[in-house]
DNA sequence: GTGAAAGCGCTAACAG
DNA sequence: CTGTTAGCGCTTTCAC
């Protein structure tokens, strides 16, 4: 009645475990006579193997591990998505942790997968995350580590995220383009490096248009609705009122956009906004949020990618890894999703 | 240079295995004085355990099973919130799979926690999932399981549902009271259990208030934005036009209020709407979407409640399990939220 | 092409 | 309170 394993498939059989054990691998040095009648066997008697046994003995889990902050942000659950996709495809399964930006969690997690022996790691690092060791930690642990989104250059983990500055010039200019020039922006915390790169590629944008930048349009928000409220209201309280903004993530944007229709102001008529991570809801507000996609799908399946690489490079162990050459980095390309928040040249909407 | 074992420990420390193992796990029988000195020397040499090799041995993950639909529906994420929000406290990590509501999916998830020994197994079915074998078969091998909102009673698991009956009654009744008369419901694959549930709750409640309930005014949808659309594009160019609709969850009330926007109706003053599952999305359309509220993150810590309950139940042998008796189920009691959407009667939307 | 033997790292009797 | 012993179920040399 107990749970069935390779030595009663065997003494079924009147064979060794050990043949057992290469017939259901599909291991060459099998025959395939033996082999069908090993599988055959085992499907009769509903055989599981254990995971537990196969992996310790065998040094391999085939599970990755996923840390993110939390898969209620559209962004990262789609991420997980993308490389939960392709991993099926390649025998492995995902172990999920969400930090909840919370630095400890994080921590324990990490701590968690390495004690599950998961054959590499994902992660997008906490917004409250300013001690790094946990992640050294794993890559002192020889076992791969792949970033995302929110990277960390001094980790050197190979790495994949959209071109931040890119898409924050595309988002500025877009508005440029359909007439404003009082463009504010609501930023996120500055040592998040993308928040970082964006608020640059917003300010390079204006420069490069010949617009003044003036710091009393940028707001440093907490990327919540809430926060993006209490920038807008900032904002369009203060002498300088501006027209248009351009926030940092579109939780963000749509706290400010909520703000100014509360205010009465038209949009996109007196008022543009765009976005930055084309979230879930974004298509459904009302005026639709213009907003910068971020390719959450394919960053899952470029991670995964970058992970079979860096498992690969660690099992051809012939070259003793250069530690010092940079780590493969890859830079997804934004799009600029226009949407009613900021379409004041057509004006088409309902 | 390898990973550090407590066998490492207990050479260091000239101790056995067995003290160490005994020591790091909190074991009564160690004296206050070796823990210390075991833990400090395990700290220092960063040892860090294998939780492979103590699950084979122990006959413990400390991992519980979850397998969702999707976890880019926030009711589902949210769920999970709640359970890993509890496990955490009481020392459980958290696997999670997605079904994607893929049947063949769901039996691979199944499958994979089996093998991975996990403690118990916390599930919500799949909507195309017509064959059940997989979860008799988590009940065969003793893991403890627990369904949750879409559910199955043929599988006498203890469950944690809200009560939906109840919830499409008050959506409706709540209509009703705001004057709404010719009320639609676009509801659900019937084959799920919460969606006719829903049905009858909107059926009765018509009854019950005296309005003839009309199968005209009845669409079965696809529980997605695109298939609200469509039950609403056919409800109003039928000649019944409703003026105000129930839908059975949020996507699909998404999907219907965006028709109905588009078609110039003021809603609430000529169309009244009710969504069922308080989507993250909800507050933020326009107008804001009066829905259902399923009490997720509660759904989730009853639902791991639950699994401690099965798990005692089943280390406490000295009863052998009758498995005659009727599973516990708990049913949590909606909330109605009241938005934009519905609320004729004040009017006070921007 | 098959089997015997060893052991992955840990925990749980049991003896001392 | 501590140490010895055995073995969880599997994979992996290495003989045959």
């Amino acid at each position: 009645m107990a749970r069935i394993t390779i030595h009663d498939i065997a003494k079924e059989l009147n064979t060794s475990p050990s043949t057992v054990s290469k017939a259901l691998n599909d291991h060459p040095s099998i025959s395939v006579a033996t082999k069908e009648l090993i599988k055959t066997a085992a499907q009769n008697l509903n055989y599981k193997q254990n995971r537990l046994a196969s992996s310790l003995r065998s040094g391999r889990t085939n599970i990755i591990g996923i840390v993110i902050p939390s898969s209620e942000i559209g962004f990262f659950a789609a991420v997980v998505h993308g490389i939960e996709r392709l991993a099926r495809t390649k025998g492995y399964n995902v172990l999920l942790f969400q930090s909840t930006e919370n630095g400890e969690y994080e921590v324990e997690g990490i701590e968690t997968l390495l004690q599950t022996s998961v054959d590499g790691i994902i992660a997008s690092i906490a917004m409250e995350t300013t001690n790094y060791d946990h992640f050294l930690e794993v890559k002192k642990r020889k076992v791969p580590l792949v970033l995302f989104d929110r990277t960390k250059d001094e980790l050197k983990a190979p790495s994949v995220v959209v071109d931040d500055y890119k898409g924050a010039f595309m988002a500025t200019e877009h508005l440029i383009q359909q007439g404003y020039n009082r463009i504010a922006h609501i930023s996120g915390p500055q040592h998040i490096k993308i928040f970082n790169d964006r608020l640059c590629g917003y300010v390079d944008a204006l420069r490069s248009n010949n617009l003044t930048v003036d710091d009393d349009l940028i707001q440093y928000g907490k990327n919540s609705v809430e926060s993006g409220r209490m920038g807008a209201e900032y904002l369009f309280n203060s002498s300088k009122k501006p027209d248009a903004i351009f926030a940092a993530e579109d939780f963000t944007g749509l706290g400010a956009l909520q703000y100014i229709k509360k205010q009465g102001y038209k949009m996109p008529e007196q008022i543009g906004m765009v976005g930055f991570g084309n979230e879930s809801f974004s298509p459904y507000v009302t005026p639709s949020l213009s907003t910068i996609d971020q390719q959450a799908p394919q960053m899952g399946e470029e991670a995964f990618n970058l992970f079979l690489e860096a498992l690969a490079q660690k099992n051809n162990s012939t070259a003793p890894t250069l530690e010092l050459e940079q780590p493969k980095k890859i830079v997804l390309d934004p799009v600029l999703v226009v949407r009613e928040s900021s379409d004041r040249k057509r004006e088409n909407h309902s």
